[in-house]
RNA sequence: GGCCCGAUGGCGGAGUGGUUACGUAGAGGACUGCAAAUCCUCGCACGCCGGUUCGAUUCCGGCUCGGGCCUCCA
């Protein structure tokens, strides 16, 4: 007797243009087409950074795990970013530039590939295209010439977008439309005191190393205006999802949106959903704690993580563990501890053997049920807390066949990206982790391997004769140089972590 | 000053009008020469004060505390 297959869940994804879950509704079917804000490359990303695009990549996999046809845009602002509100502030590149006296260019290649190593590590998916802002400044000149008649106005600084010439400028955020005691910093003849610059004129007798001619004059382009450019060249207006962190939702992304409604002539805002992750606070900041930030010094770069021996999938780990649009904080002790979790779910997946003839499909009843689970959990505005929980469950089912299990867990883990199982690891070949590979050497430690290996022979020898004053000498001794000895586990030795 | 959000066990973090996930830490047990690792079992919480309700951690109001945005930030 055949049980009715259980109704996939529609996705519902929480939307910050209306403060409410919604369905997902493709704009064409069948397809998702998503934008993210990425990093400007001005400097390294942090951990706080990171968690951003593990959002956007567990959103573009849940969209490919219930089969839409995903094109994920990703940039890369490595122009136009200023130091400060005033569009006349110094830009970002410009900075690092002359304080390392290097060339602009050296500058974003560097942190851009720095920050492509970031997403390696975490098991982000690569996205359809890496939309550089530097190769779309003659789109960004003929998109600001479509809309400068009727939206526009220029000052000695620049070209300066009037967001009284659109509707409902600023409804993504919320936020009262007059200035109030706001902090924004005026520009002499600004209309509106949210008017932002789309165009910034290189200063007279100033030369940048990046400027470009326009029908304003020698300059660069504005933050906002490369989102909207190459948003609408790589996936059109109206797209699916544009995403970001939430401090975008109260500048960037309304200014992007003004854009978007002056381009189409429409007061839709280009993008169907606006999604915003949280932040990661670190309240164990001198400071007093709060978010990272770039601007307050040092900061934690997934490296650093490393160089302590921690995996960086521990932190992916660490984000699915929380709702991405719950603030998260950061400790040593929360990471450490997804850490453990990771090596403990490891351990359990590579348990499960797969008999040749049992793998997929998946016909138990039970697990089955729990697919069904895992896409409820995940269609519920990506509830990637609770997708967890039914992984684990997945795992508990001993008394379910190991190849039947170790199927449902691949299709799990192609939505989670934690490198569980080995064939479910969409788009980044990477093989399965092991336990061997979550045994990373910490930068600190100074005994080799081969020497560990040495001293847990000689070790071996001193237990086989009982000589166990002699085998708990050599332990204590490669204590002292961190490394913990495990007798009784396969992998025979780890490194201890400190923090 | 304006706008907004949050408060769940030792820590982190889901969720719910009535049996309160999960992880990690902790306790007990198995295993071990011992320890570790691993496995099994088990405690432990819903900021304060009112209100609505048969019943509130969950809904409403107030309070306290914390955080975010209004500068650059994911």
């Amino acid at each position: 007797m055949d049980q009715p297959e259980p109704a996939a869940a529609p996705l519902m994804l929480f939307n910050s243009l209306t403060r409410s879950v919604e369905p997902f509704i493709p704009v064409h079917p069948g397809e998702a087409r998503v934008y993210s804000c990425g990093p400007t490359v001005y400097n390294y990303a942090h951990i706080g950074n990171m968690r951003a695009y593990v959002f956007a990549d567990t959103l573009g996999r849940v969209l490919s795990f219930k089969g839409y046809k995903l094109t994920h845009i990703i940039n890369i602002t490595d122009v136009g970013h200023l130091t400060d509100d005033g569009d006349d502030g110094e830009d970002k590149l410009e900075k690092a530039a002359a304080a390392n006296a290097q060339s602009i260019w050296d500058i974003a290649r560097h942190y851009t590939e720095a920050f492509w190593d970031d997403v390696t590590s975490l098991n982000i998916r690569q996205p359809a295209q890496w939309s550089v802002a530097t190769d779309y400044v003659e789109q960004m000149i003929d998109f600001a010439k479509a809309i400068a008649d009727k939206h526009c106005y220029e000052l000695p600084s620049g070209l300066y977008f009037d967001v009284s010439t659109v509707d409902s400028y600023g409804a993504l955020a919320r936020a009262a439309t007059d200035a109030g005691e706001g902090r924004i910093m005026t520009v002499e003849g600004k209309r509106n005191p949210q008017d932002f610059a789309l165009w910034r004129k290189t200063p007279p007798g100033e030369t940048r190393q990046m400027e470009w001619g326009s029908p304003w004059g020698k300059g660069a382009p504005g933050w906002h205006l490369e989102c909207s450019v190459m948003s609408e060249a790589l996936l059109g207006f109206p797209f699916d999802i544009h995403t970001g962190g939430i401090d975008h939702r109260e500048i960037h992304h309304p200014n992007e949106i003004a854009q978007n409604q002056a381009y189409a002539c429409s007061h839709q805002s280009g993008a169907r959903i606006w999604m915003h992750n949280n932040f990661l606070i670190d309240r164990d900041k001198d400071a007093g704690g709060g978010k990272m930030s770039k601007s307050s010094g040092e900061f934690l770069r997934l490296p650093l993580l490393v160089s302590k021996g921690i995996h960086p999938l521990a932190y992916r780990l660490m984000c699915l563990q929380a709702h991405y649009r719950s603030e998260l904080e950061f400790s040593w002790d929360n990471l450490l501890a997804a850490l453990t979790r990771l090596k403990r779910l490891v351990m359990a997946v590579s348990a499960l053997t797969v008999a040749e003839s049992s793998a997929s499909p998946i016909e138990h009843p039970h697990l089955k049920q729990l697919l069904t689970d895992f896409d409820a959990a995940l269609s519920d505005d990506l509830n990637s807390a609770k997708a967890l929980t039914v992984l684990d469950d997945v795992l508990a089912q001993k008394q379910i066949d190991t190849g039947q299990r170790r199927a449902a867990l691949d299709q799990m883990d192609a939505v989670l990206g934690l490198g569980l199982g080995g064939l479910g690891l969409g788009g980044m070949g990477l093989s399965g982790l092991s336990r061997i590979d979550l045994r990373v050497r910490p930068a600190s430690a100074t005994i080799s391997e081969a020497q560990i290996e040495k001293y847990l022979s000689l070790r071996k020898d001193a237990r086989a004769d009982k000589n166990f004053a002699a085998a708990d000498a050599i332990r204590k001794e490669l204590t002292a140089a961190g490394v913990e000895v495990m007798d009784g586990d396969p992998l025979e030795w780890e490194w201890t972590i400190c923090i």
